[in-house]
DNA sequence: CCACTGAAGAGGGTCAACGG
DNA sequence: CCGTTGACCCTCTTCAGTGG
């Protein structure tokens, strides 16, 4: 632990091994809460990923230290107690120091709620020192006096990367996962903002397939009395969200839905096509003929209203190139049964 | 966010009836 | 007999809803 030369980047190296040598613990520990702990491991070694529950815990047997979890009871909910803890290092492993961390926000209560649409959460934690304690100061040997405990979020001039605790069952997840994207990129850190957009883009993508990740397992473990109330909650917010938007917002989500679906239908091959078009065809056979006498009456009415519309809407040209072709169908057939008559 | 499904509409084709 | 009309059928597209 008290070694001023090992960089963060060794620290996480040291935590992706401890992971993957001890695997088996970490899930048994932790997976019921965030999901498998193979993902995680994956999402480490790419660069900008954030701390979390299985990052902490195996940080503890890295430092061979505690560490105190400690949670503010804002807007708490049970699946955050987890949260507030003393991680310590597995059964082999005696610990020899003590660390506290603090989780909060870049903001206060009032702007973070602003920022969050309501609810407030956590987006990063801080190391907590205690008045008493003397450190060596980064800039120099001296001894500061504090008058109360004080957080710091920068070691070594770099910005401390963490994960802010994400739960399937909380409502603002997404949300809060685009004010983590948005304070990334601007108040967390400046070195951020000196990083290359790519570096950005990879954080996000990070983040989205541990999210991803973390859903999946969540939505697996969930029973179904759980998993009908998020289904039902998606629902009305999916409902709430089309009846609130502008015509304009309509019409963009439309267009992205058309251009997927064209996208998708010309890269399928003419079996998957054929397969595609013969489920449909089912269904509309299907449809029309288990509906009632009433309801094909209903539907014959509809289809006529649409037709006489439909002829009396049409311009001049459209009426000639129609008929033009009626006529040439009735040439045809008219031919086709004369042939067949004189067979017969 | 995306894929999938069901329902409804659009539009081309078929067929029977009708009138010149 | 031929052209036209209207009802209906069939296929494909579009859109809303749903689930992962």
């Amino acid at each position: 632990m008290n070694n001023p030369t090992m960089t963060t980047d060794e620290l996480r190296v040291r935590t992706i091994i401890e992971l993957m040598t001890n695997e088996a613990y970490y899930d048994s520990m932790y997976s019921q809460f965030i999901g498998s702990v193979a993902f995680i491991i994956k999402a480490m070694c790419r660069n900008n990923t954030f701390s979390e529950l299985y990052e902490i815990s195996a940080l503890c047997n890295v430092l061979k230290c505690n560490i105190r979890s400690i949670y503010p009871k804002i807007d708490f909910r049970e699946d955050m107690t987890i949260l507030n803890n003393v991680f310590t290092p597995a059964p082999r492993v005696i610990a020899n120091c003590n660390i506290a961390i603090l989780w909060s926000h870049v903001l206060n209560e009032t702007d973070a709620r602003a920022a969050n649409n309501g609810p407030w959460s956590s987006n990063h934690f801080v190391p907590l020192l205690s008045s008493a304690m003397h450190y060596t100061s980064e800039y120099g040997n001296k001894s500061p006096t504090f008058a109360s405990p004080e957080k710091k979020t920068f070691k070594n001039n770099t910005p401390t990367r963490i994960r802010s605790p994400e739960f399937e069952c909380s409502s603002s997840s997404r949300r809060r996962l685009d004010i983590m994207g948005m304070y990334s990129t601007q108040s967390i850190s400046s070195s951020v903002l000196q990083q290359s957009q790519s570096d950005i883009e990879e954080q996000r993508q990070v983040r989205l397939d541990v999210l991803k990740e973390q859903a999946r397992s969540s939505r697996m473990n969930e029973t179904a009395e759980h998993r009908r109330i998020r289904l039902e909650n998606q629902k009305h917010r999916d409902q709430s969200r089309r009846s609130n938007e502008t015509e304009e917002h309509r019409q963009f989500r439309l267009e992205k839905q058309k251009i997927r679906n064209q996208s998708n239908q010309s890269n399928e091959t003419a079996e998957q096509r054929q397969i595609r078009l013969e489920k449909q065809k089912t269904r509309n056979q299907s449809n029309q003929s288990n509906g009632t006498a009433e309801q094909r009456q209903i539907r014959l009415e509809k289809q006529k209203t649409r037709d006489q519309s439909r002829r009396s809407n049409e311009t001049e040209q459209q009426r000639q190139i129609r008929l033009e072709k009626q006529r040439k169908r009735s040439e045809a057939n008219r031919a086709k049964k004369k042939l067949e008559k004189t067979h017969i």
